[in-house]
DNA sequence: AAAGCGTGGCC
DNA sequence: TGGCCAAGCTT
């Protein structure tokens, strides 16, 4: 593409934009932070199930500094459904940093790269949208537009993805504001330049196309290869004395990590399996799917009580029945959670 | 550098 | 229904 066509590129791009371009509520702000939080939540997570999730976690943390004194539980609680709990954690971690070291937040690319949880996406992301810079954000969107736009199969290879910048960044030399540039392409990329079914009628980059007029768009980006995982038969336990529930927290890093769950026996990873003696169980069960990614687990759910509690068995510990509604979950345990809450004390006890 | 990390919607 | 997908990052 040369220099020109790049221009004339841009310059139909923002005129779609400016007509077609979605409304977003992270767009009518320059807050630096707010646009941040709206970034993570939206890695790898639809914008549909983010909104909520975003004005109910800036209402509660409406600053870095609110953030940054938070407990760990409030931040993983304000993230409870939204998945890839990791972000959340980092996030927390990035605005503790930051506030630590008391200099405001970053408004480079580079300095956002810094960030915990902030990528090469992220950090082009907010530098533009917050700070104006002339950085191309390449998301799954933008790699997949400019795939078919580029014709190459493998937009995130990195020869590729240097042709990639380059004609994004020709497109932000020819055309304005570098974040609408970026906004645009995003757009495109979710409502036009889709996955699948592309309205390549109304696209406004179609007759540079090289995808489009190679016939079949929908080839481009080569698909990825990914592995659907095992099936693991996983055991949960609800223990009950009088008021009370036996829940541990999860090791960070891996699945769930960081939040609260009952103890659990798994198939052949041993999991968290605590020796409880005298527990009466009752007879119901409750049994489900869980599909995670990379992962299934087939649950089977029980309840009981035991008389004569000794202590927790570490990690896990005792907690309030209704505390446990308040302890952020994943949602296999929320779901047994939610079950076992409604049953009654077991009928025979020893 | 390939694998691990959640959840919900769509067809 | 099950497979695919959605504003990626870390190790």
């Amino acid at each position: 593409m040369t220099a020109d066509e790049a221009r004339t590129l841009g310059q139909g791009l923002l005129a779609w934009y400016r007509r077609s371009g979605r409304r977003l509520p992270w767009r009518e702000t320059r807050d630096p932070f707010a646009i941040w939080v709206s970034e993570v939540m939206l890695q790898q997570t639809r914008v549909e199930t983010v909104i909520p999730y975003y004005h109910r976690f800036l209402r509660r943390f409406p600053t870095v500094e609110a953030l940054a004194a938070a407990a760990t539980d409030e931040v993983l609680g304000q993230w409870e459904g939204l998945g890839y709990y990791a972000r959340a954690l980092r996030l927390h971690e990035g605005a503790r940093a930051m506030v630590r070291r008391g200099e405001g937040l970053p408004g480079s690319v580079a300095a956002w790269r810094e960030v915990p949880g902030v990528g090469p996406y992220m950090a082009a992301a907010l530098a533009s949208f917050a700070s104006g810079a002339a950085a191309p954000a390449v998301d799954g969107n933008v790699a997949r537009v400019m795939s078919r736009v580029l014709a190459l199969p493998r937009p995130r290879l990195a020869a590729s993805a240097r042709a990639v910048a380059g004609a994004i960044e020709a497109m932000m030399a020819g055309a304005g504001d570098p974040a609408e540039v970026n906004h645009a392409l995003m757009d495109l990329g979710a409502t036009v330049c889709r996955a699948r079914a592309p309205r390549c009628g109304v696209c406004p980059l179609a007759s540079l196309c090289r995808a489009r007029s190679g016939g079949d768009p929908e080839r481009y980006p080569a698909p990825e290869a990914r592995g659907r995982g095992p099936v693991l038969a996983v055991r949960i336990h609800v223990i009950r004395h009088l008021g009370r529930v036996l829940v541990y927290r999860r090791p960070p890093g891996g699945i769930l990590g960081g939040l609260w769950a009952f103890p659990a026996r798994f198939e052949n990873e041993g999991g968290l399996a605590v020796e409880i003696p005298g527990v009466t169980w009752r007879a119901e069960r409750q049994a489900f799917r869980h599909v995670f990614t990379h992962q299934t687990w087939q649950v089977t759910a029980r309840a009981g009580d035991v008389a004569r509690p000794g202590p927790a068995p570490d990690p896990t510990r005792w907690v309030d029945a209704p505390a446990v509604d308040r302890l952020p979950m994943g949602r296999p345990d929320r779901r047994v959670w939610a079950w076992a809450r409604e049953l009654g004390p077991a009928t025979v006890t020893l």
